[in-house]
RNA sequence: GCCGGCGUGGUGGAAUUGGUAGACACGCUGGACUCAAAAUCCAGUGCCCAUUAGGGCGUGCCGGUUCGACUCCGGCCGCCGGUACCA
């Protein structure tokens, strides 16, 4: 008979429940464990069974942790605000609010229906004013600290919707919905200054230990680059302009320079000749997006200034161009080109017929550019240097003169932090009629999202909450004076930056977390989700840890001590699921077929957690048929427990047993799940044929599956011991080191390094009668036959190896 | 293009301080049980040759180091992820 997953699952869920089990400990007398999941957005499909694998993950941890006696942290909440909420909200005139609340209802009870092992009581919600009132007070402490500024920024604007997008709403230059123009239009926004966290952001790389390639995503994405920066004079005027370069020693090759289009400079040097050719092409740049100006980075385009800068070694004139390949946000947005020595600057050269000068030996100007190291020529007093040295000297000679001197930059830009949105958090700001402006002070805060009506596109750019007259005005009680809010509401990453704080401390109606408790369960011991985060997730939540960190508000450098980022579950064509493609497994209807247990083992024995792997309908047929083996193995067709249960230990199970303690214990601690189940197999099938199954050893075996397949361990633990108590305290399996290899070893015997014949021996066989066994067996005597024996190689306990011919 | 990862049976995957390749599972084949089927239990299952005994081949491809290579080195091919005019 087999087991009845869905009583037995509503059974213990239920428990659970009113038991309280996993209502989080304090005790300080333990160690603390932090088993975070990435909180998830609540869309209204619902959950996809990629989301359990990871929660799967951290819960088979913390179920294991909480048995080996640590205090676990174990929370959930909802990252609810965000984009399709506010689109439904436009489409249908319903409030995102009652929508976001729908889908977190329908979320949680598909959660709950898997049995992980949440404090609910620490259940987060970023849309709640009580939560995201510490939001708004970070933003506020980050324009204390000079951290957050108003900048004018290109927005996607579209006239024709009243509003503006985000790229992933804009499709060749054309609004998503409606396919209505868009242009890109400067719109006065709030940034913060991560630039400024860069080089710690990316030094404390090595304090965590984290997935290389993650790692090097995040180096990659911050981009530091170490060069020169050489100012260059224009030509028959004062002006001079900076040019940042990794190649300094190529300045002597600089044979032109080139500009931003978006270059104020432009202004002041373009002459009256070239003011047409110059004020179209930027007309022209301005209507691109930047993915289209990096798609047409095939052909490059450009035009002449009609101005020359001078080359500060060579006195030549170099004439200024402007081209949209040079980007006005790096670096000092202009270069000076060096066509014969750059990819890039070589194929405008050429295609505007300008000078290409080699100034290092190697390559063939006429072809291609010449990037690589070389000696140096046509270059005067560094002539015959190698690329180090040359730099070095260039810039030595530059400082000398006031011109230049070594610089560094970053590809990190700093973060555009408003959206012109409703449903998000307010930015807690009033500008002033004065001019002046203000944040909210904290017993103020938090600045609650009003309710409206209808949620409806301002006409201007600006957020909806622009035209709800009586929430944006406001007047000084002290003063009179008059000023409005800030429409702008804060991206979807400003809820997702510091929830790990709050769960620490989710009630808190003074401060964003009591420091002591931050102490105790910082860093995050492991953090566990999705590669798409990688990057952007990561480090604003790094940013901010850091900043939070240098008010000594948290006591740790980094947040998350350990990463580990779950693959994706394909579909069974091994293809990404998607509804189009129709290969989308719902997880309810495989909870309700198989039950929860089921689906926690098949995702986590399906491969290592990490990777990207079919879905398949017999592997979860396989994952149950194993489940029922272990209940069939346990109780019989009265479901009573075996008397094959016996407090008599025949040994015969001693040395699996002991080896399965290890192996599932080393194998969760390392996330290797896969792994670690099998090894609960080979246990499973090794007690089917033994006569007796000590007590002892079954106790062991229910609670190392327990972290696994929760429900069925806590019936059969229930059953087999008569506790009433949950499985969960229960003290984690011991192994005895002594009792994991037998006396008796298989060796194996190879005659030039083939296989011949195996054997066993005693496990502390001395090398020469191991050899001498070798030597004496029948088979290897075979394969030695009228053969000289060259070489022998003994590996004791393991293998012999004769050389001969 | 650049950076990172991967490539093992019919399938998902094990195994790397270099030492029995294919653990575990799915699938398949055979047997037991059954009137029969399903379920279950037991056995077999990398490929090729051979009636057996046995032999040969085999971890993307080519080459190298080694007594011995899935594992280390060099060169290719393919797939996946990230990123892209970053000066």
């Amino acid at each position: 008979m087999s087991f009845n997953h869905r009583s037995i699952e509503k059974k213990w869920q239920n428990f659970w429940d009113n038991d309280q089990t996993f209502k989080t400990t304090e005790d300080e007398n333990k160690g603390y464990f932090y088993a975070l999941d990435m909180f998830p957005y609540p869309s209204g499909q619902g959950l996809h069974v990629g989301h359990p694998e990871g929660y799967t993950a951290t819960d088979i941890i913390s179920r294991m942790k909480r048995a080996q006696g640590y205090n676990v942290l174990h929370p959930m909440g909802w990252d609810a605000f965000g984009l399709p909420a506010e689109q439904y909200a436009l489409d249908t005139g319903n409030d995102p609010a009652e929508f976001t609340e729908k889908n977190i209802q329908t979320f949680k009870r598909q959660i709950k229906s898997l049995g992980f092992s949440y404090d609910w009581d620490r259940e987060i919600n970023t849309t709640d004013p009580d939560y995201y009132k510490w939001t708004q007070w970070i933003f506020t402490k980050l324009v204390e600290h000079d951290l957050a500024y108003e900048a004018e920024v290109p927005v996607n604007w579209c006239p024709a919707l009243g509003t503006v997008l985000a790229n992933e709403e804009v499709i060749d230059g054309k609004s998503e919905r409606g396919g209505h123009p868009v242009y890109r239009k400067p719109m006065k926004q709030w940034m913060l200054k991560i630039t400024a966290y860069a080089d710690r952001l990316l030094d404390d790389l090595e304090e965590v230990e984290w997935p290389e390639h993650i790692k090097d995503m995040q180096r990659n994405w911050i981009g530091k680059s170490e060069g020169a920066q050489i100012k260059f004079d224009v030509k028959d005027t004062n002006l001079s302009f900076d040019v940042f370069t990794t190649r300094a020693d190529t300045l002597f090759g600089a044979t032109y320079a080139v500009l931003a289009p978006e270059s104020e400079l432009v202004d002041s040097i373009v002459t009256p000749e070239q003011k047409e050719a110059v004020e179209a092409y930027r007309t022209e740049a301005n209507k691109k997006s930047d993915l289209e100006r990096t798609d047409l980075n095939k052909n490059k385009t450009g035009v002449f200034t009609g101005a020359y800068a001078i080359n500060p070694v060579t006195n030549e004139d170099m004439p200024i161009w402007i081209a949209d390949y040079v980007l006005a946000s790096y670096g000092t947005g202009s270069i000076m080109a060096v066509p014969a020595h750059d990819e890039r600057d070589f194929e405008f050269a050429q295609k505007y017929e300008l000078l290409i000068r080699p100034v290092i030996e190697g390559g063939d100007v006429d072809k291609e550019a010449y990037t690589g190291d070389g000696v140096h020529i046509n270059s005067d007093f560094i002539n015959g240097l190698d690329q180090k040295d040359a730099t070095d000297k260039i810039v030595s000679y530059l400082e000398e003169k006031e011109i230049g001197q070594t610089k560094t930059t970053y590809r990190l830009r700093d973060w555009l932090f408003a959206r012109q949105r409703y449903w998000g958090e307010p930015i807690p700001v009033i500008h002033w009629e004065d001019g002046t402006t203000s944040t909210i002070p904290e017993e103020e805060l938090p600045v609650v999202l009003p309710k409206t009506t209808e949620i409806k596109p301002s006409g201007t750019g600006e957020s909806p909450l622009a035209v709800i007259e009586e929430w944006v005005n406001v007047v000084d009680e002290k003063t009179g004076m008059k000023g409005k809010r800030d429409t702008n509401t804060m991206p979807q990453w400003a809820g997702s930056s510091w929830y790990f704080l709050r769960f620490i401390d989710p009630h808190n109606a003074t401060q964003l977390a009591d420091p002591k408790k931050l102490e105790q369960w910082l860093p995050v011991d492991l953090y566990i989700g999705g590669a798409e985060h990688a990057v952007l997730h990561l480090l604003y939540a790094r940013f901010w840890h850091k900043f939070l960190y240098d008010l000594k508000l948290v006591p740790t450098k980094e947040p998350f001590q350990k990463l580990f980022n779950q693959g994706m579950i394909l579909g069974e064509n091994n293809e990404k699921m998607s509804k189009s493609k129709g290969n989308v497994v719902n997880p309810d209807v495989v909870v309700e077929k198989f039950g929860a247990d089921t689906l926690r083992v098949y995702e986590m024995f399906m491969g290592p957690l990490d990777a990207a792997i079919a879905w398949s309908e017999d592997g979860l047929e396989g994952s149950r048929k194993f489940l029922d083996r272990v209940w069939r193995l346990f109780i019989d067709e009265e479901d009573k427990v075996r008397d094959r249960i016996t407090t008599y230990n025949d040994q015969s199970l001693e040395v699996v047993y002991h080896q399965t303690v290890k192996k599932v214990t080393e194998d969760f601690e390392n996330l290797q799940f896969n792994t670690g189940i099998s090894q609960l197999m080979v246990f499973i099938n090794a007690a089917y044929k033994a006569e007796g199954l000590p007590l002892e050893y079954v106790k062991g075996f229910i609670q190392m599956l327990a972290p696994v397949a929760p429900h069925l361990s806590e019936e059969l633990w229930a059953k087999v011991t008569q506790a009433s108590d949950s499985i969960a305290y229960e003290q984690w399996p011991t192994f005895d080191e002594t009792k994991l290899v037998t006396d008796e070893v298989e060796v194996v015997f190879q005659v030039n390094g083939k296989l011949r014949a195996k054997a066993t021996a005693s496990k502390t066989i001395s090398k020469e009668a191991l050899e001498e066994l070798a030597l004496s067996h029948e088979k290897m005597q075979e394969h030695l036959e009228g053969k000289t024996i060259r070489k022998v190689i003994v590996v004791p306990g393991k293998l012999v190896n004769i050389v001969a011919n």
